[in-house]
DNA sequence: GTTGATGCAAAGGCTTTGCAGAACA
DNA sequence: TGTTCTGCAAAGCCTTTGCATCAAC
């Protein structure tokens, strides 16, 4: 099955130990000073492994490219993680709305959110 | 200042009539049926000047680079729509919380749920 | 007539992939 | 010893940019 290489369990340690949330190449800034031989492509391989096995979590998205909306207004969408597809949510029940979104949060400048629902689509769902 | 332009008018309203939210390039698919002539570039332009003049949304966030989270867990984040920078937010105050995130959402199977607030940071609001 | 916008093609930047050699189990 | 993993380099893909031309205003 999977094993346990040295790049591995440096990538996992140098991520767990980040309190930001780094690129995959600015992991590998950071990991080259303690493995100065490490490939860039090593770590996207691990990244996107270790997202598999539920140990860490990517951020943005799945699907590589931007999508649009026409309704400028926010509104919560879902995500198939199967087919990638993004979809309107109608009124979920028990959903929780964010309000107007503007405001302060701490010491920031909140200008908005967003609420992402994902999971799997009717289609996706009954195809496996 | 801005013109109206054929292909802008033809952007704008495509997109407004999709139920999906689809990327630039698939735009520019379905745009080339009336307006054969027009280039994917413009495409891309214009829907980033439509999103500055804030008549459509876009829905994968700025930053182009994937982003990772050294804790599988689930949790709200804050991104500095200025600097790129993404930030745990420690529990906001009148901010929702979305549950386990497991269930069904309408006909859809749901597997997680994302929290995301944008805006400018610290360092990047005071810099104004 | 100005100035912003378009089309085309080329460049850019991030991510993935092929392959031979190295490392784990 | 048989796989899985790594490093390197090349390829891929989406997006942006330069530039001459075109079209709003």
């Amino acid at each position: 099955m999977y094993r346990e290489t040295e790049q591995r369990r440096h990538i996992l340690q140098e991520l767990r130990a980040c309190s930001d949330h780094p690129s995959a190449d600015q992991l590998f800034g950071r990991l080259r000073k303690r493995l100065p031989r490490i490939s860039l492509a090593t770590v996207y391989r691990n990244l996107e492994l270790l997202v598999a096995q539920g140990k860490i979590q990517r951020l943005d998205p799945g699907p590589k490219r931007g999508r649009y909306d026409g309704v400028a207004t926010p509104h919560p969408h879902f995500r198939c993680i199967a087919c990638g597809k993004i979809e309107d949510v109608e009124n979920a029940p028990g959903a929780p709305t964010l309000g107007t979104g503007r405001g302060w949060l701490g010491s920031r400048r909140l200008l908005g959110s967003r609420i992402e629902y994902f999971g799997l689509c009717l289609k996706c769902a009954t195809k496996v």
